[in-house]
DNA sequence: GTAATAAATACTTTCGAAAATAATCAAAGC
DNA sequence: GCTTTGATTATTTTCGAAAGTATTTATTAC
């Protein structure tokens, strides 16, 4: 792996797990010492990540983390509802048994990390995402995938000040995902699709308050 | 404007008309020459084009322009529906009058284009575009607009070898795009989706063959 | 002739310095 | 005191060279 690539990995991470805050500037020479590289793989990095808007560039006045607003919020949070009803209704399609068999497994990978007490935050991070994916993995639209990776990233930057703010969850989230899990092993998208509905917008009245303050 | 950003204008112009052909490696040197600048902002904007799909990168072997494919048409081609029915809905309920004004101007710009013979193939495009923008800009959501204008460079690769291998077009096109605005004046969504859905799916069956024979 | 090895070449990637621009601070003028 | 101007500093952007990696060509051994 190439400096390069190992600079957008890096700042992708840290920018979506919010080890660097909304709006504060990307400054090369920070950078550099954080990540140990140059200049050239840096910029090359916020160049791709400028592209996804994760970071905002300003003509010789360098880059930015892209900045957190309750509207871009909701905008995100509708778009993944379109795309992600159309990639898993086409998943439940098109899907085969190594495909269900997947959502089997992620599923249940998740639902171990979350009922491990004091588990690895990042891990657990890891699994959810792993287990969303699954669930679309099967749509053969690479588009499709394509923006679900991005929204998912765009609306995850959410989640930890949202978390902060609202204290810990009352939700059984394990339990949605089961739901969800259930319906597609059924092959039954309609329900599917609802459940999935259901637990997107319960998340963004999750997070709502939390913006509204901020 | 730096160069980087220069570069990635002229880059993305390049590749999305054809200029390079698909699969061809963007060698450094060579558009060091071409381009009459540096590496460093020549990589910055193939980052960028990467992040968009416009080139393919492999690690230590450089970039190539993106591959074309039947599938992969067929594929923008289903998530352009997907997202400009969902924005131009929103557009349709949103608009206000000066949205409304700039669909009629940039659909009577287009019309004296087409109209001119011989005119300036390059502002045409232009004019499509704009068009096809207008159509969707008062969406109100940067995330779908953002996906319109990826999908509409994917997708706008594939015209020039179609036209090539196609000849001439029968279809009156003028008057498709004439139907949609009318709808979209009208603020008649079920009709203009109608009519974008036949548009496009027109649009692919003059595409699909000249994709089979290459 | 073919396969394996070694040398040469082509190319990508990365760095460090130079150039260019923006931001900050101090002094002068009103 | 306030604004403007000029100098200083901080930062981004770009280049050219160096380092590192793939690819091709040549050579040798079988």
């Amino acid at each position: 792996m190439t400096l390069a690539e190992k600079a957008y990995v890096s700042l992708r991470k840290d920018i979506v797990e919010g080890c660097f805050s909304a709006e504060s500037p990307l400054r090369l020479a920070d950078l550099s010492k954080r990540y140990g590289m140059g200049f050239s793989p840096l910029r090359e990095a916020l160049n791709r990540l400028q592209a996804e808007r994760l970071v905002t560039a300003e003509s010789l006045r360098g880059f930015r983390v892209s900045p957190l607003s309750l509207h871009e919020f909701e905008d995100a949070l509708h778009a993944r509802l379109l795309i992600e009803t159309e990639a898993l209704r086409l998943s439940i399609a098109k899907g085969n048994d190594a495909w269900e068999a997947s959502v089997v497994a992620t599923f249940y990978a998740l639902r171990q990390q979350t009922k491990r007490k004091g588990g690895d935050v990042d891990e657990l991070r890891t699994r959810h995402h792993a287990f969303h994916r699954s669930l679309l993995a099967a749509c053969g639209s690479d588009w499709l995938l394509d923006f679900f990776e991005r929204l998912y990233a765009a609306t995850e930057r959410y989640r930890i000040p949202a978390l902060l703010a609202a204290g810990p969850q009352k939700r059984d989230i394990d339990s949605e995902h089961g739901a969800i899990a259930d319906a597609v092993l059924a092959r039954d998208a309609n329900r599917a699709e609802a459940i999935l509905r259901e637990h997107y917008l319960r998340t963004a009245v999750t997070i709502r308050p939390a913006m509204e303050t901020a």
